[in-house]
DNA sequence: TTTATATTTTATCTTTTAGTAAATTAACTA
DNA sequence: TAGTTAATTTACTAAAAGATAAAATATAAA
């Protein structure tokens, strides 16, 4: 099986400590080490870590003296966002049959439930 | 690491045949056989993705005489779109600065270059 | 040149993942 | 009851992933 963009993306971050990468990167560069600190892991194993996000294009490094700075290239997660809006609808749905169903048991055996509003965001969809 | 939903989801979804076997169940209710068909791999396998879904909860399962049919679950999928959301800004910002690019190519030479909007985006941190 | 700092490479280990073939279970059908 | 269909379990293999310790590389600073 040929390993795709959307492939390489999403296991890189299926790993928990490589998405607490990404979060630190979103405040700026930061080094191996910083980046490593949080961390009960030895360097190499975060190295390998940010290999993988290099690879599939979420980290982007640079140089400067014996430092590595590591910066966030967010552009990848857009294919994420793209093939996951597919599905949108499908969640919203169910979600709304959840909240409809709450809300029977809430106005079952009351007499003055208020159901209107509730489980119609098929139409809702971001632009 | 104790393996939470987001991190079953977005390994469930880092493989191409699940991904299609969950495109496969947008148009309804599927059998294991069914699901199979278009994969050169054997029915155990198939069997072993669809539990891998199923444990994300991306896959209910009910039962029909022999059959085990599979229905899609998407809720899960809102919990990574919203994960998602918070890099948005993030990958938005990159994709204007290579469209800035582009635009400074074309305008490059020809005298009228409106370059004011472009390559100007250091301040416009995320808060 | 020696020393300190930052990071990577190499070699190794363990666990998980993805697959298979063969046997088994479960339910319908003749 | 025997046979068929649908799916799973079991036992096994190969490869990938995640981690480590120790050695190596690269750069700056004393």
């Amino acid at each position: 099986m040929t390993t795709n963009q959307l492939d390489r993306t999403l296991s890189a971050l299926a790993d928990p400590t490589r998405r607490a990468i990404l979060a630190q990167l979103t405040s700026g560069e930061r080094t191996v080490t910083e980046l490593a600190e949080p961390f009960e892991m030895t360097m190499p194993a975060v190295t390998k870590h940010i290999k993988v996000l290099e690879k599939a294009g979420l980290v982007e490094r640079s140089r400067d003296a014996q430092k590595r700075p590591c910066r966030l290239r967010a552009a990848p997660l857009k294919e994420v966002s793209d093939w996951i809006e597919e599905y949108r609808q499908s969640w919203e749905e169910s979600l709304d049959r959840l909240g409809g169903y709450l809300q029977e048991l809430q106005s079952t055996g009351r007499g003055h439930g208020r159901k209107e509003h509730i489980g119609s965001r098929k139409n809702k969809r971001r632009k």
